[in-house]
DNA sequence: AACGCGCCCTGTCCGC
DNA sequence: TGCGGACAGGGCGCGT
């Protein structure tokens, strides 16, 4: 579901609404989604403050204080249909209710994931630092480069849509910015990655920069589940150029977009622009 | 080591 | 209208 740019609006709707707020009861609804055991989860987390929130790759990071020195970090996975949702005290609830935050001044803080492939963990600082050191480059650091780019790609045959979803060398990119931003740069899904050249690299650099900031700044896509914090679609979907575009015609050349299915996923592409 | 596949789960849509 | 199957934004563990 949510890739770099959902997560990354989420955070920053969490940033203004949560930081500094202390957490004053917690009900897990839904056992499976949380790492540790739930009664432990619940009191670990009780009369906690969020101090910091943060986004690495597609997970949301609650840094913690008043958690004893065990506990640092609360990592959010939203998986597929995860939802985190600020609401006042006597709004409805959602139907997949997951875990149930109940801050300080009575607001709920509310996980919600229909399928549960999200997962909420709870981390010392060494268990974050070791966990993010097997994530990949921030596609919108500084140290993703078109040469840093360009190297990470010389290591590996597979196709580079399938590449790009990969979490150890770039992290954030998911099914569909994957496709978009093969397609603003002009390159083939199923070119094996160690082919491109770099002026390939160039140009699928630029891509995934330009795609990711473009639908950050439309608050990203909503297909059917996603919504950010307030419970608001993103509005992204209508600027998608390839995604679920199967059969109409290329906003570039008019040519009919093709789907195709790389490792179980669906990838769509223009064939004459996309070479 | 790198890569492909099945699987976790619920909901929706499509063809018969 | 009902039913089976395919498919959906992610990521893990397994086998080769």
């Amino acid at each position: 579901m949510p890739e770099l740019p959902e997560v990354e609006t989420i955070v920053r709707d969490l940033k203004r609404l949560v930081r500094g707020a202390t957490i004053a009861e917690v009900q897990v609804v839904r056992p499976d989604l949380v790492t540790l055991d739930p009664i432990r989860f619940s009191e670990v987390l009780h009369g906690a403050r969020i101090d910091r929130v943060e986004r690495r790759a597609k997970n949301i990071l609650l840094h913690l204080s008043g958690t004893g020195p065990e506990i640092e970090w609360l990592k959010v996975n939203l998986g597929m249909t995860g939802r985190l949702l600020v609401q006042g005290a006597d709004a409805p609830e959602p139907k997949h209710l997951g875990v149930r935050f109940v801050l300080g001044d009575g607001r709920r803080l509310l996980y919600e994931d229909i399928r549960r492939f999200g997962e909420l963990s709870l981390l010392s600082a060494d268990a974050w630092r070791e966990q993010e050191a097997r994530l990949g480059l921030e596609p919108l650091s500084d140290e993703f480069t078109a040469e840093a780019l360009l190297e990470l790609m010389r290591r590996s045959r597979s196709p580079i849509k399938v590449w790009l979803m990969d979490q150890k060398r770039v992290v954030g990119i998911g099914n569909i910015y994957a496709s978009e931003a093969l397609f603003h740069a002009r390159i083939r899904p199923t070119k094996p990655a160690h082919d491109l050249s770099a002026a390939a690299a160039a140009r699928l650099h630029e891509g995934i920069q330009a795609v990711l900031n473009q639908a950050i700044e439309f608050r990203g896509t909503t297909l059917l589940d996603y919504r950010d914090a307030a419970g608001e679609r993103g509005s992204f979907a209508a600027r998608l150029c390839v995604y679920g575009r199967e059969g109409q015609p290329c906003v570039r050349d008019g040519t009919p977009i093709r789907k195709i299915v790389q490792a179980g996923r669906s990838t769509f592409f223009c064939p004459h622009c996309q070479r």
